[in-house]
DNA sequence: TTGTGTGGTTGCATCATAAAACCAAATGGC
DNA sequence: GCCATTTGGTTTTATGATGCAACCACACAA
Protein backbone atom coordinates (compact mmCIF):
# COMPACT_ATOMS: atom_id res chain seq x y z
CA UNK A 1 0.00 0.00 0.00
CA UNK A 2 1.97 3.15 -1.30
CA UNK A 3 -1.32 4.92 -1.64
CA UNK A 4 -1.41 8.58 -0.20
CA UNK A 5 -2.62 8.39 2.90
CA UNK A 6 -5.93 8.98 3.55
CA UNK A 7 -7.46 10.22 6.94
CA UNK A 8 -11.07 8.82 5.85
CA UNK A 9 -11.23 6.93 9.51
CA UNK A 10 -9.52 9.43 11.20
CA UNK A 11 -11.44 10.73 14.95
CA UNK A 12 -9.36 13.91 14.03
CA UNK A 13 -11.58 16.77 13.15
CA UNK A 14 -9.12 18.61 11.42
CA UNK A 15 -7.68 15.60 9.51
CA UNK A 16 -11.08 14.80 8.55
CA UNK A 17 -11.74 18.08 6.85
CA UNK A 18 -8.40 17.77 5.42
CA UNK A 19 -9.76 14.59 4.17
CA UNK A 20 -12.39 16.83 2.23
CA UNK A 21 -10.59 20.20 1.36
CA UNK A 22 -7.23 19.32 1.89
CA UNK A 23 -5.25 19.29 -1.66
CA UNK A 24 -4.45 21.93 -3.68
CA UNK A 25 -7.22 23.13 -5.41
CA UNK A 26 -10.04 22.22 -3.47
CA UNK A 27 -10.27 25.42 -1.17
CA UNK A 28 -9.41 27.66 -4.23
CA UNK A 29 -12.60 26.30 -6.32
CA UNK A 30 -14.55 27.12 -3.36
CA UNK A 31 -12.87 30.53 -3.07
CA UNK A 32 -14.66 30.94 -6.98
CA UNK A 33 -18.01 29.19 -5.88
CA UNK A 34 -18.42 31.33 -2.97
CA UNK A 35 -17.96 34.61 -5.21
CA UNK A 36 -20.50 33.51 -7.62
CA UNK A 37 -18.48 31.27 -10.02
CA UNK A 38 -20.93 28.07 -11.46
CA UNK A 39 -20.33 26.65 -14.67
CA UNK A 40 -16.96 24.83 -15.67
CA UNK A 41 -15.58 27.01 -17.73
CA UNK A 42 -15.77 29.90 -15.73
CA UNK A 43 -13.61 27.78 -13.07
CA UNK A 44 -10.62 26.56 -15.58
CA UNK A 45 -10.14 29.98 -16.68
CA UNK A 46 -10.28 31.85 -13.33
CA UNK A 47 -7.94 29.51 -11.78
CA UNK A 48 -6.07 28.25 -14.50
CA UNK A 49 -6.00 24.64 -14.16
CA UNK A 50 -5.67 21.89 -16.02
CA UNK A 51 -9.39 20.64 -17.18
CA UNK A 52 -8.60 17.06 -15.76
CA UNK A 53 -7.67 17.82 -11.86
CA UNK A 54 -10.67 20.68 -11.91
CA UNK A 55 -12.85 17.86 -13.39
CA UNK A 56 -11.50 15.31 -10.99
CA UNK A 57 -11.88 17.79 -8.12
CA UNK A 58 -15.18 19.36 -9.12
CA UNK A 59 -15.98 15.28 -9.03
CA UNK A 60 -14.65 14.85 -5.48
CA UNK A 61 -16.32 18.28 -4.35
CA UNK A 62 -19.79 16.56 -5.13
CA UNK A 63 -19.34 13.69 -3.75
CA UNK A 64 -18.27 14.98 -0.11
CA UNK A 65 -21.18 17.27 -0.21
CA UNK A 66 -19.62 20.42 -0.83
CA UNK A 67 -20.76 21.49 -3.80
CA UNK A 68 -24.07 20.23 -5.89
CA UNK A 69 -24.98 19.94 -9.87
CA UNK A 70 -28.43 21.81 -11.03
CA UNK A 71 -28.91 21.07 -14.11
CA UNK A 72 -29.21 25.18 -15.43
CA UNK A 73 -29.34 28.44 -14.67
CA UNK A 74 -29.47 30.66 -17.80
CA UNK A 75 -31.58 27.63 -19.43
CA UNK A 76 -28.97 26.14 -21.19
CA UNK A 77 -28.67 22.54 -21.11
CA UNK A 78 -25.74 22.23 -19.24
CA UNK A 79 -24.90 21.40 -15.85
CA UNK A 80 -23.80 24.22 -12.89
CA UNK A 81 -22.03 23.90 -9.71
CA UNK A 82 -23.15 25.21 -6.52
CA UNK A 83 -22.32 25.32 -3.22
CA UNK A 84 -24.38 23.42 -0.46
CA UNK A 85 -24.65 24.51 3.11
CA UNK A 86 -21.89 21.96 3.80
CA UNK A 87 -20.08 24.07 1.22
CA UNK A 88 -20.93 27.98 2.38
CA UNK A 89 -20.11 26.45 5.71
CA UNK A 90 -16.36 26.67 4.61
CA UNK A 91 -16.43 30.79 4.90
CA UNK A 92 -14.89 30.92 8.36
CA UNK A 93 -11.82 28.84 7.24
CA UNK A 94 -10.98 30.77 4.26
CA UNK A 95 -11.67 33.79 6.02
CA UNK A 96 -9.06 32.39 8.99
CA UNK A 97 -6.77 31.61 6.20
CA UNK A 98 -7.02 35.59 4.95
CA UNK A 99 -6.62 36.92 8.12
CA UNK A 100 -3.26 34.64 8.52
CA UNK A 101 -1.63 35.97 5.06
CA UNK A 102 -2.60 39.46 6.24
CA UNK A 103 -1.13 39.27 9.67
CA UNK A 104 2.20 37.37 8.28
CA UNK A 105 2.88 36.91 5.13
CA UNK A 106 6.24 38.41 4.37
CA UNK A 107 5.03 40.44 1.43
CA UNK A 108 1.91 41.55 2.49
CA UNK A 109 1.75 44.48 -0.24
CA UNK A 110 1.30 41.59 -2.87
CA UNK A 111 -1.97 41.11 -1.10
CA UNK A 112 -4.59 42.52 -3.23
CA UNK A 113 -7.68 42.71 -1.39
CA UNK A 114 -9.47 43.12 1.64
CA UNK A 115 -12.65 41.63 3.57
CA UNK A 116 -15.04 44.36 3.77
CA UNK A 117 -18.54 44.75 5.90
CA UNK A 118 -20.74 45.38 3.06
CA UNK A 119 -22.95 47.41 4.29
CA UNK A 120 -20.49 50.02 5.39
CA UNK A 121 -17.14 48.82 3.73
CA UNK A 122 -15.06 48.63 6.16
CA UNK A 123 -12.71 45.98 6.97
CA UNK A 124 -14.01 43.44 9.01
CA UNK A 125 -12.71 42.02 12.40
CA UNK A 126 -10.04 39.38 13.25
CA UNK A 127 -11.98 36.35 13.80
CA UNK A 128 -12.89 35.50 17.38
CA UNK A 129 -12.96 32.62 19.63
CA UNK A 130 -15.17 32.85 22.62
CA UNK A 131 -15.93 30.92 25.41
CA UNK A 132 -19.76 29.96 26.34
CA UNK A 133 -19.68 32.77 28.86
CA UNK A 134 -17.96 35.53 26.46
CA UNK A 135 -14.84 35.85 27.58
CA UNK A 136 -12.73 36.11 24.22
CA UNK A 137 -9.86 33.17 24.31
CA UNK A 138 -6.79 32.69 22.57
CA UNK A 139 -5.01 29.18 21.89
CA UNK A 140 -3.18 29.02 25.31
CA UNK A 141 -6.58 29.56 27.30
CA UNK A 142 -8.54 26.22 25.23
CA UNK A 143 -7.37 22.31 25.34
CA UNK A 144 -8.81 19.44 24.09
CA UNK A 145 -11.01 16.88 25.88
CA UNK A 146 -12.28 13.23 25.01
CA UNK A 147 -16.07 14.11 23.87
CA UNK A 148 -18.32 12.61 26.34
CA UNK A 149 -20.99 10.07 25.42
CA UNK A 150 -23.61 11.14 23.31
CA UNK A 151 -26.89 11.47 24.85
CA UNK A 152 -29.40 8.79 24.83
CA UNK A 153 -32.74 10.34 23.55
CA UNK A 154 -31.43 13.25 21.92
CA UNK A 155 -32.58 11.84 18.81
CA UNK B 1 7.20 23.12 -16.77
CA UNK B 2 5.28 20.35 -15.74
CA UNK B 3 5.58 20.98 -11.87
CA UNK B 4 2.72 21.47 -9.66
CA UNK B 5 1.53 25.05 -10.03
CA UNK B 6 3.11 27.42 -7.09
CA UNK B 7 0.98 29.74 -5.73
CA UNK B 8 3.85 31.91 -4.71
CA UNK B 9 3.81 35.11 -6.84
CA UNK B 10 -0.48 35.27 -6.35
CA UNK B 11 -2.22 38.25 -5.21
CA UNK B 12 -5.21 36.24 -3.58
CA UNK B 13 -4.35 36.34 0.53
CA UNK B 14 -5.74 32.48 0.49
CA UNK B 15 -3.26 31.15 -2.29
CA UNK B 16 -0.46 32.33 -0.60
CA UNK B 17 -1.32 30.68 2.47
CA UNK B 18 -1.91 27.04 0.83
CA UNK B 19 1.50 28.03 -0.63
CA UNK B 20 3.01 27.49 3.05
CA UNK B 21 0.26 25.09 4.76
CA UNK B 22 -1.88 23.83 1.76
CA UNK B 23 -0.21 20.45 1.47
CA UNK B 24 -1.62 16.81 3.03
CA UNK B 25 0.62 17.18 6.23
CA UNK B 26 1.74 20.73 7.30
CA UNK B 27 -1.52 21.25 9.10
CA UNK B 28 -1.70 18.45 11.02
CA UNK B 29 2.59 19.10 11.82
CA UNK B 30 1.43 21.94 13.41
CA UNK B 31 -1.66 20.67 15.51
CA UNK B 32 0.82 18.60 17.21
CA UNK B 33 2.91 21.12 17.70
CA UNK B 34 0.62 23.25 19.48
CA UNK B 35 -0.08 20.27 21.54
CA UNK B 36 3.34 20.75 22.71
CA UNK B 37 5.17 18.24 20.23
CA UNK B 38 8.67 18.87 19.70
CA UNK B 39 11.50 16.52 18.46
CA UNK B 40 11.23 14.39 15.26
CA UNK B 41 10.67 11.22 16.86
CA UNK B 42 7.31 12.59 18.29
CA UNK B 43 6.05 13.36 15.42
CA UNK B 44 6.89 10.68 13.58
CA UNK B 45 5.55 8.32 15.47
CA UNK B 46 2.15 10.43 16.69
CA UNK B 47 1.37 10.79 13.22
CA UNK B 48 2.91 7.74 11.18
CA UNK B 49 3.46 9.04 8.44
CA UNK B 50 7.38 8.26 6.70
CA UNK B 51 9.99 9.79 7.76
CA UNK B 52 11.67 11.14 4.77
CA UNK B 53 8.13 13.46 3.84
CA UNK B 54 8.39 14.53 7.60
CA UNK B 55 11.82 15.62 7.52
CA UNK B 56 10.69 17.51 3.80
CA UNK B 57 7.38 18.79 5.77
CA UNK B 58 9.78 20.28 8.61
CA UNK B 59 11.97 21.92 6.37
CA UNK B 60 9.67 23.44 4.57
CA UNK B 61 7.93 24.78 7.81
CA UNK B 62 10.94 26.08 9.00
CA UNK B 63 11.82 27.93 5.51
CA UNK B 64 8.38 29.47 5.50
CA UNK B 65 9.02 30.62 9.00
CA UNK B 66 6.34 28.86 11.11
CA UNK B 67 8.31 26.41 12.86
CA UNK B 68 12.20 27.13 14.07
CA UNK B 69 14.91 25.11 15.65
CA UNK B 70 16.05 25.39 19.02
CA UNK B 71 19.13 23.80 20.14
CA UNK B 72 18.20 21.42 22.80
CA UNK B 73 15.51 21.63 26.00
CA UNK B 74 16.59 18.44 27.63
CA UNK B 75 20.05 19.21 27.75
CA UNK B 76 20.25 16.87 25.07
CA UNK B 77 22.69 17.58 21.51
CA UNK B 78 19.76 17.18 19.24
CA UNK B 79 17.44 19.95 17.98
CA UNK B 80 13.56 20.27 18.35
CA UNK B 81 11.23 22.28 16.61
CA UNK B 82 8.99 24.67 18.01
CA UNK B 83 6.08 27.15 16.87
CA UNK B 84 7.28 31.17 15.53
CA UNK B 85 4.56 33.41 16.42
CA UNK B 86 3.52 33.03 12.85
CA UNK B 87 3.19 29.14 13.14
CA UNK B 88 0.51 29.70 16.44
CA UNK B 89 -0.75 32.49 14.79
CA UNK B 90 -2.79 29.38 12.45
CA UNK B 91 -4.49 28.55 15.62
CA UNK B 92 -7.63 30.10 14.05
CA UNK B 93 -6.99 28.18 11.07
CA UNK B 94 -6.89 24.83 13.10
CA UNK B 95 -10.57 25.69 14.98
CA UNK B 96 -12.41 26.40 11.61
CA UNK B 97 -11.47 23.37 10.32
CA UNK B 98 -11.99 21.51 13.41
CA UNK B 99 -15.69 23.41 13.26
CA UNK B 100 -16.48 22.36 10.06
CA UNK B 101 -15.76 18.60 10.74
CA UNK B 102 -18.24 19.32 13.87
CA UNK B 103 -20.91 21.18 12.20
CA UNK B 104 -21.02 19.36 8.61
CA UNK B 105 -18.78 15.63 8.75
CA UNK B 106 -21.29 13.05 8.39
CA UNK B 107 -20.30 10.77 11.04
CA UNK B 108 -19.90 13.03 13.74
CA UNK B 109 -19.82 10.28 16.12
CA UNK B 110 -16.54 9.73 14.43
CA UNK B 111 -14.99 12.91 16.14
CA UNK B 112 -13.22 11.97 19.47
CA UNK B 113 -12.25 15.23 20.81
CA UNK B 114 -13.96 18.56 21.34
CA UNK B 115 -12.76 21.98 21.95
CA UNK B 116 -12.83 23.53 25.42
CA UNK B 117 -12.06 26.83 27.21
CA UNK B 118 -9.38 25.36 29.80
CA UNK B 119 -10.51 27.16 32.68
CA UNK B 120 -14.63 25.92 32.82
CA UNK B 121 -13.67 23.01 30.78
CA UNK B 122 -17.43 23.88 28.93
CA UNK B 123 -17.23 23.58 24.61
CA UNK B 124 -16.29 26.82 23.17
CA UNK B 125 -18.66 29.03 20.82
CA UNK B 126 -18.28 29.29 17.25
CA UNK B 127 -15.75 31.53 15.69
CA UNK B 128 -17.30 34.48 15.09
CA UNK B 129 -16.66 36.97 12.61
CA UNK B 130 -17.50 40.93 13.46
CA UNK B 131 -17.53 44.63 11.71
CA UNK B 132 -15.80 47.47 13.02
CA UNK B 133 -18.86 48.30 15.25
CA UNK B 134 -18.99 44.88 16.52
CA UNK B 135 -22.13 43.81 14.25
CA UNK B 136 -22.12 40.01 13.82
CA UNK B 137 -21.33 39.03 10.19
CA UNK B 138 -21.93 36.27 7.67
CA UNK B 139 -20.27 35.72 4.47
CA UNK B 140 -22.85 37.67 2.61
CA UNK B 141 -22.25 40.58 4.63
CA UNK B 142 -19.39 40.79 3.60
CA UNK B 143 -17.37 41.37 0.15
CA UNK B 144 -13.71 41.83 -0.97
CA UNK B 145 -12.45 45.07 -1.87
CA UNK B 146 -9.10 45.70 -3.96
CA UNK B 147 -6.91 47.02 -0.98
CA UNK B 148 -6.62 50.50 -0.89
CA UNK B 149 -2.80 51.97 -1.49
CA UNK B 150 -1.09 52.17 1.39
CA UNK B 151 -0.47 54.82 3.30
CA UNK B 152 2.57 56.48 2.82
CA UNK B 153 4.25 57.88 6.88
CA UNK B 154 2.67 54.79 8.83
CA UNK B 155 6.14 53.12 8.77
C1' DT C 1 -25.91 20.32 -41.74
C1' DT C 2 -22.07 22.49 -40.90
C1' DG C 3 -19.51 25.05 -37.71
C1' DT C 4 -18.26 26.47 -33.08
C1' DG C 5 -18.12 26.64 -28.12
C1' DT C 6 -18.76 24.04 -23.84
C1' DG C 7 -17.58 20.38 -20.97
C1' DG C 8 -15.34 17.17 -20.38
C1' DT C 9 -11.95 12.32 -21.02
C1' DT C 10 -7.63 10.06 -22.43
C1' DG C 11 -2.48 9.55 -22.88
C1' DC C 12 1.79 10.64 -21.67
C1' DA C 13 5.53 12.95 -19.10
C1' DT C 14 6.90 14.60 -14.71
C1' DC C 15 6.49 15.48 -9.79
C1' DA C 16 5.25 14.19 -5.06
C1' DT C 17 4.55 10.66 -1.79
C1' DA C 18 5.22 6.15 0.63
C1' DA C 19 7.68 2.40 2.40
C1' DA C 20 11.80 0.32 3.45
C1' DA C 21 16.65 0.15 3.59
C1' DC C 22 20.51 2.46 4.93
C1' DC C 23 23.56 5.50 7.76
C1' DA C 24 25.99 8.73 10.93
C1' DA C 25 25.99 10.88 15.18
C1' DA C 26 24.39 10.81 19.95
C1' DT C 27 23.35 8.27 23.83
C1' DG C 28 23.37 4.59 27.29
C1' DG C 29 25.17 0.40 29.69
C1' DC C 30 29.21 -1.58 31.47
C1' DG D 1 36.75 3.74 26.64
C1' DC D 2 33.87 0.15 24.12
C1' DC D 3 29.85 -1.68 22.10
C1' DA D 4 24.75 -1.78 21.35
C1' DT D 5 20.91 1.01 20.74
C1' DT D 6 18.27 5.08 19.87
C1' DT D 7 17.64 9.30 17.33
C1' DG D 8 17.31 11.78 13.32
C1' DG D 9 17.55 11.72 9.40
C1' DT D 10 18.94 10.49 3.71
C1' DT D 11 18.68 7.33 -0.23
C1' DT D 12 16.37 4.10 -3.15
C1' DT D 13 12.65 2.45 -5.49
C1' DA D 14 7.71 2.00 -6.51
C1' DT D 15 3.48 4.15 -7.22
C1' DG D 16 -0.05 7.70 -7.08
C1' DA D 17 -1.12 12.61 -8.30
C1' DT D 18 -0.55 16.50 -11.33
C1' DG D 19 0.04 19.14 -15.65
C1' DC D 20 -0.36 19.61 -20.42
C1' DA D 21 -1.98 18.63 -24.86
C1' DA D 22 -4.79 16.19 -27.76
C1' DC D 23 -9.04 14.34 -28.52
C1' DC D 24 -14.07 13.87 -28.39
C1' DA D 25 -19.23 14.15 -27.53
C1' DC D 26 -22.84 17.02 -27.16
C1' DA D 27 -25.32 21.50 -27.35
C1' DC D 28 -26.34 25.30 -29.82
C1' DA D 29 -26.34 28.74 -33.69
C1' DA D 30 -26.58 29.70 -38.64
Amino acid sequence: MVKRTSFEGDSCPIARSLEAIGDWWSLLIIREALFGLRRFGEFQSKLGMAKNILSARLRSLVEHGILATVPASDGSAYQEYVLTPKGRGTFPILVALRQWSEAFDDRPEEIATILVDREKGRPVRKLELRAEDGRLLSQADTMVKRRPAPRRRSA
